[in-house]
DNA sequence: AATAGTTTTGCAAATGTTTTCATAAATTGG
DNA sequence: CCAATTTATGAAAACATTTGCAAAACTATT
């Protein structure tokens, strides 16, 4: 018994050719530009392929300066609730495009975040996507010198150098402030992740100590407190907090935060809303699911993700160089965590 | 003023190798036999190199032969506290490898999943990691006939035809049984996901009914319950099953759903863990965070990622096609929301 | 200074595709 | 039935690298 095919080496698309009887051109066609060949010759290449298990090399296909059909994109990390669903929906929306996305996370560390850059233009990703906009000088360097088509996601700001889409978080810190002082609050506690490197916090900090400035209310320094991502750390400084001061609001920077501060209310056996009211800022999944039912501000990372990839998807489609930015709406949703300062 | 470089197109090996009046052979040495190059030539080189921006072309190497540095990485959803955990520790394993991760997601959808792994083949991955171990016929088959290491993550099964590592599912399921027989409970409810083409859960269940058996306890129909994975979906039908009936303790498929029954008895104003004891099953990050704390049983997402990153880069490295299975050693948490049945 | 040995480099072939151009075959119109 | 189109195919060059082999350039040894 003879074997028609050498063992153990994968066919390429001239054996597949020669099993068809015809050339790697129309083989290749066949793949490219259906339309082109004889609906009878398309049927045997077919056959050819699915008897030798052929599958394409998009390896060979892309050092002909074809699409490399992927994408990169580079976070912060993965394991983060609300990128995890930024990831999920710009994954899906190019997914159906044809691209695959090459991943990579750099803790946020933007040294770090150079090199998966270089690492994915080494693969010959055919756009790219970060998250923030808070990059090396060294990013937005190569960024420009490769002209690779890239996106920064999460934020919006109406002056990025690069395309961005997202929300602007000085908006969102505004509208967080401007809800609890609606409310009658002026005592506001505020709890935020460090700002270092984190263009998010930062941006929702500085928005919401300006409604608060606007309306003339003053934090003092020992009502604003620092927590990193974890609802243990978030609890253990909110209730250091509020067992020195008593505000009657906390603002958190963000919706764990938040959910730790219910929790250190909790501890303290204060009534969340009408001894203390708190508000958080992102709008993650369990949010309405808690008890009791969080209210924040909602910042869509799923709508984000998907326009990302749209655009993304476009700015490769043609490379006019044209910056997008494309702001998506935060809005307030108001649930059972305030409530209008009473007696 | 004349440019040395042909505007707008990426440098190559060979523009390279002219600006360092050296033949691109050397220069590709110089990147992957660095030794073999004399010192000066290789600093002409990376002068050369920085001067040009070159990148080199991953896609070109892979052409022959080499490694592509990419490991495929296919999952369920990454919108998903657990699965983003291992995609996390899975991702920095390899990455300290060299290898680059691309990522799709096929939402439970197993033909979807098989086209993902044909995908991934495309580009040639050096490997492939896939969630769980349902997988459709097919897609077992393409790994076979391709002959790519290939690697399944998050279930341990010793009879698996696949390489694995994880967790023990059955296991961890008679262990939240056996934990709440050993604290005197006898009327138990049990809450899971739907179990169709969703292995854990199934592995989970079977193990806990078969503790039960054991201990001679009975659970009726009406004491079992459904819930996707949502916490409201799951407070839902905790809700519902503990108006129907009462049951001392509750056998939670998970820790999502084990929370939403926590929501479920603090809206019934049943007191956990006197009235009702709740155990979940995976630990995820948040669980020991929560008020009170769940007890669960720990499924050590970091671990088995990390671990399944390196077994698949040992089996890139060198591929004598024998299957891995390591199994990930769970472990129950006991905290706040179990007690032994009382009064 | 000649030989042998070692280190460093270049040439050319190979990798798996796509694409342009040319040619052959089939179809249409008169 | 012949010319003019149209459709289908193949040959060969191109893409950006790597690598085996051989030549060239050094070193060390006599």
């Amino acid at each position: 018994m003879v074997s028609h095919k050498r063992q153990g080496v994968r066919a390429d698309i001239v054996d597949v050719a020669k099993a068809a009887r015809v050339s790697p051109s129309t083989v290749s066609r066949s793949f490219n530009h259906p339309d082109l060949v004889n609906p009878a010759t398309r049927k045997k290449i077919d056959a050819a392929i699915k008897k030798l298990g052929y599958i394409r090399n998009r390896a060979a296909q892309a050092m002909h300066g074809k699409r490399s059909a992927t994408i990169g994109l580079i976070v912060p990390t993965v394991n983060h609730a609300i990128f995890a669903e930024v990831i999920q929906s710009f994954s899906d929306q190019v997914d159906v495009a044809g691209f695959t996305i090459l991943m990579t996370s750099h803790g946020y560390d933007l040294d770090r975040e150079y090199r998966m850059l270089r690492k994915m233009l080494e693969h010959r990703v055919d756009g790219v996507a970060l998250i923030g906009l808070d990059h090396a000088p060294e990013t937005h360097a190569l960024i420009a010198e490769q002209g690779v088509p890239a996106m920064t996601i999460w934020n919006y700001d109406s002056h990025s150098n690069l395309s961005c889409v997202g929300a602007d978080n000085y908006l969102a810190g505004r509208l967080a402030a401007q809800h609890l002082i609606d409310l009658g609050h002026r005592n506001i506690g505020m709890v935020f992740p460090t700002t270092h490197n984190n263009d998010r916090a930062r941006g929702r900090l500085s928005g919401a100590l300006s409604a608060m400035n606007d309306a003339g209310i003053d934090v003092p320094d020992d009502w604003r407190s620092e927590a990193r991502y974890s609802l243990a750390q978030a609890k253990r400084a909110c209730i250091e907090l509020l067992t020195e001061n008593r505000p009657t609001a906390l603002l958190c920077g963000n919706d764990v935060i938040a959910q730790g501060a219910v929790y250190a209310a909790q501890n303290l056996e204060l009534d969340v809303p009408s001894d203390l009211s708190i508000i958080g800022i992102g709008g993650f999944k369990g949010a309405d699911e808690m008890e009791p039912a969080l209210t924040t501000i909602r910042i869509p990372a799923d709508v984000i993700g998907k326009r990302a990839g749209a655009h993304l998807i476009e700015m490769i489609g043609n490379p006019s160089g044209d910056v997008v930015r494309d702001e998506c709406e935060v809005t307030v949703i108001e649930r059972a965590t305030t409530a209008p300062i009473s007696a």
